[in-house]
DNA sequence: CAGGTTCGGTGACTTGGTCACCGTGTCCGA
DNA sequence: TCGGACACGGTGACCAAGTCACCGAACCTG
């Protein structure tokens, strides 16, 4: 503290403006924890105590049902927030998703009490919090746009080409493809089999690699998009 | 004003304990609107300038696709409030979905600058806000988990004991069910024929009759239920 | 290198969504 | 009060997606 190193406030541009009163608060109010890849983050029934600010890492949040499939609702990334959790938190009422970690994760926790005082003092940081909110609401509406409306193959070719690294592999089996997306392994396995024949992928054991990825592209955004 | 007369706040139980200084203010700053049954209330892409409080009547909010299907997200009902606009209004994102008034609806309208001011100085207005954003998230996870993991017919069966009225009656056509489900007419027609052949339902031009609800109970309550 | 496990492929079948089309009831205006 | 437009619902054919059962090959792990 009282040091001119980097707090790890700066790596969430919403907060940068915090008067410094606030800025002390929230340094001294959190904590910095850290999960494993593979970790629960939350789980379903628990009610969550702290809002988690992800400083590095990934955390997956799915939904999962009682014959076994699994649809992820979305992810949060580094510089993100999981809020969602935090209504819950505040209104004391159980979450129906969990959270797993797909990387090592650590994060800052923010209990309640800091939570809730620093959203009353704080304009700008309520300003961070629905900001966060509205970003998260808006991808829940977006996914369900998707899984109403779009076909599986729009959408298994768009999240391809989001889960690719920078070689343009996707490193996941056909079930975890599957549970992404909320539908069966055969469903994935039949609509990959189709992009191969179309020369836009190559196959190997837990990985797709993109051959092709104009065709995937194509495919991923039918009509005239942004 | 400054009658013992019950204002509109006494309406919403979570506001009730609210200080006076800060009930005059929402008071002073929320205007009562009235909508027509039928008109929309909010539409995709116009940002929200007032968050609504709804005294009267019930908001369908509804996401609508390019190919003319659509999906009920849930009914906002006197004494709720329309919260996920607000989420977009205060980072003044534009939202995807749109708001329909089924029957006439008087709502109290709260600005943009009212609604921060209230949620910076007071607290139980705090808990009011996120208590209604964890409701509609958990209804968005139930919905996005009943879409993805639901068979159609049990769907149906549920959406038509929500929607009977006192007598056991729905009033709306087939498509308007199908809207509500987000799938296509067609598909609701042949459940319902199916559950009239086993005697759950007459049927009438523009509603269907619930004749043994308990089968449809047993249907769209699969396992051991509450 | 033997044996179990994970991964992916396949065929048959059910459910759900799309398309095209048609009969009938209802309402509104001539 | 008649006629026609339109809303509503029914149907069959077809395609897409989910389920089930099963199999072989790749991969650990000891």
């Amino acid at each position: 503290m009282g040091q001119t190193r980097m707090s790890w406030i700066d790596r969430f541009p919403g907060l940068s403006r915090l008067p410094p009163e606030v800025r002390a608060e929230l340094e001294s109010g959190g904590k910095v924890v850290s999960v494993p890849a593979g970790a629960a983050v939350f789980a379903p029934g628990q009610s969550a105590d702290n809002l988690l600010l992800l400083l590095d890492g990934v955390v997956r949040v799915q939904q999962r049902s009682d014959t076994g499939r699994e649809v992820t609702l979305y992810r949060v990334h580094a510089g993100e927030s999981c809020v969602l959790t935090t209504a819950c938190m505040l209104s004391h009422e159980a979450y129906s998703a969990d959270g797993v970690a797909e990387t090592e994760v650590s994060a800052v926790a923010i209990p309640r009490a800091v939570f809730d005082d620093l959203t009353g003092r704080s304009a700008v940081f309520r300003a961070f919090v629905f900001a966060a909110y509205s970003r998260r609401i808006a991808d829940l509406f977006a996914l369900i746009d998707d899984i109403v409306f779009q076909r599986m193959d729009v959408r298994l070719a768009a999240r391809l080409l989001e889960l690719a690294d920078a070689d343009g592999v996707v490193h996941a089996t056909h079930a975890a493809l599957a549970s992404e997306l909320g539908t069966a392994r055969e469903v994935v396995s039949r609509a990959l089999a189709e992009f191969h024949r179309r020369g836009w992928v190559a196959q190997a054991r837990g990985e797709v690699r993109l051959v092709g990825p104009e065709g995937l592209r194509r495919l991923a955004r039918p009509a005239g998009d942004r």
